[in-house]
Formats: structure tokens, sequence, C-alpha cells
DNA sequence: ACACACATGTAATTGGTTACATGATTTC
DNA sequence: GAAATCATGTAACCAATTACATGTGTGT
């Protein structure tokens, strides 16, 4: 046993969406978790074998049985999951080369720590547009499935956490613009 | 040439602490910046030779030329680090298992996510006072150094991303509280 | 004498991405 | 018939952690 986290990815993608193919359990992974999760296809594909060795997912041909190869989640892979979800949280150690950035700031000119957190402060922006929209549209079209108030939880907390970093990275500009004072006008 | 992470990462401690040994650079990372890096020695002793071999850092005996090798950084070594702070900063993709977990939050019992979301306040809670507290000894201790302004600034991003965890991870628990309504005692 | 901090290094393993290779099916 | 999307897989590579191995110096 002793799964990596894809595996448990996968399973949690299958408990949702029966019959996935490894190409579309990507594209869901992308299009539901991405902004918190992503998966590659050569992380996918060997995991399916895998899972599929375990028992935890079964293939089941797509009627024809020509074609792609979809697989389900079983009883076994049900409870694994469980089981997973059940387990502590991993903090998986972060790297963040922004920050790393900022706070060697002092070593470059000025201007390089004020356009990273230019590009830090667009970023944020866009992104808070992304999910406001997402979290519109998934208001609409999704808020009457089970497992709607989740999906909706780990939204809000992207949302909490963009506002927060906007609000931080206008504080952060002017103390850096501070720092600096630019020559009067005239 | 192209060097990792942990390289820059080496240069920007040795740009700000001249004459350190390996291990006291791992110890200088795990007292600055280990909220949003980390360094391992496994890394840290190869990428010292390597950053030699290439003359961006040189070592310099300890007086004695017994005991442990120290390094500075040389002027090659800050035109590097220079360089590559100028260059956009890289977004690595984040895993966050937490989120996972919450986000397939419906396929456990309720008091799976309740429990990953008190230990997350929880953990939440203690890091801000941790940082609080460092806040106020830099504030003592650093503020008059130059690079100060920087390294408050990624203080302070922790200190605004903290609150905004604790706020929104509040707000969560009362919704899965709600979704699970308390059986009226008596 | 013991424990702890200082100090260095390597090998094994993990966990992952990227690029490559291939081909079927659908849509315009 | 061309292009896009669906679909699968592997090999090469990368960056990093962990465990292991070893030894010195300092303080109690």
């Amino acid at each position: 046993m002793s799964l990596n986290q894809t595996a448990y990815a996968i399973l949690g993608v299958l408990s949702f969406h029966p019959r996935q193919t490894g190409y579309h359990i990507r594209k869901t992974v992308e299009s539901s978790v991405r902004y918190f999760w992503s998966e590659s296809y050569g992380q996918i594909y060997p995991t399916l074998k895998r899972l599929a060795g375990d028992g935890l997912i079964e293939p089941c041909g797509p009627a024809g049985k020509k074609g792609a190869q979809e697989y389900s989640i079983t009883q076994a892979g049900r409870a694994a999951l469980e089981a997973w979800l059940a387990l502590p949280y991993r903090e998986d150690p972060q790297r963040n080369e922004f920050l790393l950035k900022i706070f060697f700031g002092i070593q470059a000119a000025p201007e390089v720590a004020i356009n990273h957190l230019m590009n830090f402060q667009q970023r944020t922006r866009q992104l808070f547009g992304t999910f406001t929209e997402l979290e519109k549209l998934a208001i609409q079209h999704n808020s009457q499935e089970p497992g709607f108030p989740y999906w909706h939880l780990t939204l809000d907390f992207g949302l909490t956490q963009l506002r927060a970093s906007l609000e931080w990275s206008e504080r952060a500009l002017e103390r850096l613009n501070q720092l600096q004072p630019q020559p009067a006008s005239k």
C-alpha cells in the first residue's frame, strides 16, 4: 500500500464522477481544484494502473470495448479515500520565490522589488476577478449538489486570501515608494 | 550555469552575512525565511561546492585553517544574485492537501472536515502569535538595518494572510456546523 | 563522562514535470 | 482532408528530502 497524493486526488475525482478516463480525470482536476492542486499525465496513468491493481478502482470498458479506458471507484476505493480524508493533512513545505525575492530586495535596485510587487498585485486582481466569476457560476449551477458547501469553502478561502493579498500589496507599494521618495516635479 | 533556487537562497544569505559555513547558512535560513522557504543539508553542501566552482562564492579558511569551512560571496556572486532578483519570480504550482481534503469533504463524516478546520484554526492562531512576536523583536533589534523594510514586508505578508485565514476559518466552521444542526438538548 | 551543538557529506528515495511518441475520433 | 481534441503511455530529467555515516568541539 502507501499511496501517493495523486492516488487520493484520483479517488476523490472518481468519488464524484464515475466512468472517467485518465484524460478526463486531468480535465476535471483542471476545472475544479486547479488553484490549489495539479496533476500531470505522467503521474495519472501510472497511478491508474496502480490503483486498478490494488482493486481501489476498476476499469469498465466503454460500451463497445473499443476506445478509451474508463475507470470507476470501488467500495475498497471509497474506504481508502475515507480513511485518507480522516488522516491529518500534510503541510508540504512551501517555497515562495516571490517572497524570497522581496526578502532579498535590498540587494537590488529599488525598482526590482517594486516591479515584482506590481506584478503580484496585478495577478492578484486578475485572480480575484476569476474567482468571483467562478463563485457566481458555481452558485448558479452547482449549489444544489451535496458537495457544494465544501467546494464553496475552498473557493471562499481563495477569495479571502486574495483580498488579503491585495490589501497587503497596496500597503507594501506605499512603503516601498516612501523609501524611494519621488523627486518633486518642477 | 543555470543555478537552482537553493543556489540563490545561499547567495542571498551570504549577501547579508559574510563568512558562513554550510551549517550556519542552514541556521540562518531557519531563523529568517523559514515560513516561506527551507533548505536541507542535502542541497546546501553540494550547492556550495558548485557555487565555489563557478566562482560565485569563495572559501575563506577560518583563521587557523582547521575547523569549519566558511564561504563569502564574490563580486560575481553579487552580480548573479542581482540578475536573478530582477528576473520574474517563478510561481511554483502549489499543492494544498488541507484544501483538497476540504474539497472532498462530503465523502467523509462531517466531523472529519470540522476537525481539519479546527486544527487549521488552532495552527493559524499559534502562528499568528509567533509572527506578532517576531515582528516586535525585529522592530526592536533590526529596524535600523537597511534590509529591514524588505524583511518587514514579508513578515507583514504572513500576518495579513494569517488574519485572513483566521477570519475564513471562523466563517467556515459556522457553515459546517449549520450543515450539521446540533440535536437540541432535552 | 555525557550530552549537545557544530560540521560535512553521500546514497537512496520520493515525487514530480516535461518532452516525446503515437494514434483514434470528431468537427469544420 | 486538415485541425482540434481525445487518449495513452514512457523515458529522461529535476529538485528536493531523508536517512545514514562520521567526526569535532564545548559545556556541565
